[in-house]
DNA sequence: GAACAATCATTGACAAGAACAATGATTGTT
DNA sequence: AACAATCATTGTTCTTGTCAATGATTGTTC
């Protein structure tokens, strides 16, 4: 999705603002995450299964707010690019644990440097004091 | 504070935090669209109109940033429901004219009126101080 | 001015994704 | 033991965005 040059003078919402950009984030993240034949849903669940080793499908589904229908494919892209297994959960023969591999840690280094990347260039025109001001706001209103 | 430790790293990428809003933000706009059968594309281009009165569809197309297939049906809905209407271009028989009807502009006020409350609600844990700050801000980096 | 390319709105086809119900296997509960 | 609930999975439907093709009109070039 391109992005619009109409943002200049009367639209001035916050909230239209913060979708707008979301979409320009958003699509420049899978943008940077498209070389490694991933996208942003891959990412994040890269991103979570590197803190805690061992999620169930359903735990993921939660945290992250997606189907568990969509966690299914996402999983398996992620096993078939050997990024993560899925392992038989000992303690419920009917859900499986996800764990990352090596392979997954090391793209999620990387993958994570790209995306850091792609922040700087969103955030370039503002200084580092304010970037931590934005940070720090959007931090606030995001309730986890 | 001892936050769970994927609170840290990505999740409080900037970035990654301005399309999670972003997502929130839209599916709240669109929430209180629906109440008037219209989305947020179709709130785009009401406002969009009630700017410039007389917009073509390709110009439409081009400053929204918005496939022109997309604006015919946006067009066939906000006509139907008769916020706007198509008139012919005197300057160029193949294109039309795009004018808002009076009952556009009133759904555009009272739209506007419930978009407001959406952005209120989305930006409750501020001060009004650091509404106006964040605003700032987005709106900077908004500007390319 | 005639021929050709470009532009506008529109339609149709198509793939991608999200949302939802249904299923088989297993576990929890009464 | 019987029944309900949960987990992963599949399948289906529906929506969306994207793209190519079309008819009408305009611009351009020789």
């Amino acid at each position: 999705m391109n992005d619009a040059p109409w943002m200049h003078g009367l639209h001035a919402d916050t909230g239209y603002l913060l979708y707008r950009l979301g979409q320009r984030s958003g699509s420049a993240f899978n943008a940077a995450l498209e070389q490694h034949g991933l996208r942003l849903r891959h990412h994040a669940i890269l991103r979570y299964l590197a803190t805690v080793d061992g999620a169930r499908q359903r735990e993921l589904a939660d945290r992250l707010g997606y189907d568990p229908s969509a966690i299914v494919s996402l999983l398996d892209d992620l096993q078939q690019l050997g990024l993560a297994e899925r392992r038989p959960d000992p303690a419920d023969r009917r859900s499986r644990l996800v764990v990352l591999t090596p392979a997954g840690h090391d793209l999620l280094h990387t993958a994570d440097h790209d995306s850091r990347r792609v922040t700087e260039d969103l955030l370039a025109p503002l200084s580092p004091t304010e970037r931590a001001t934005l940070n720090d706001l959007l931090q606030r209103i995001s309730t986890l």
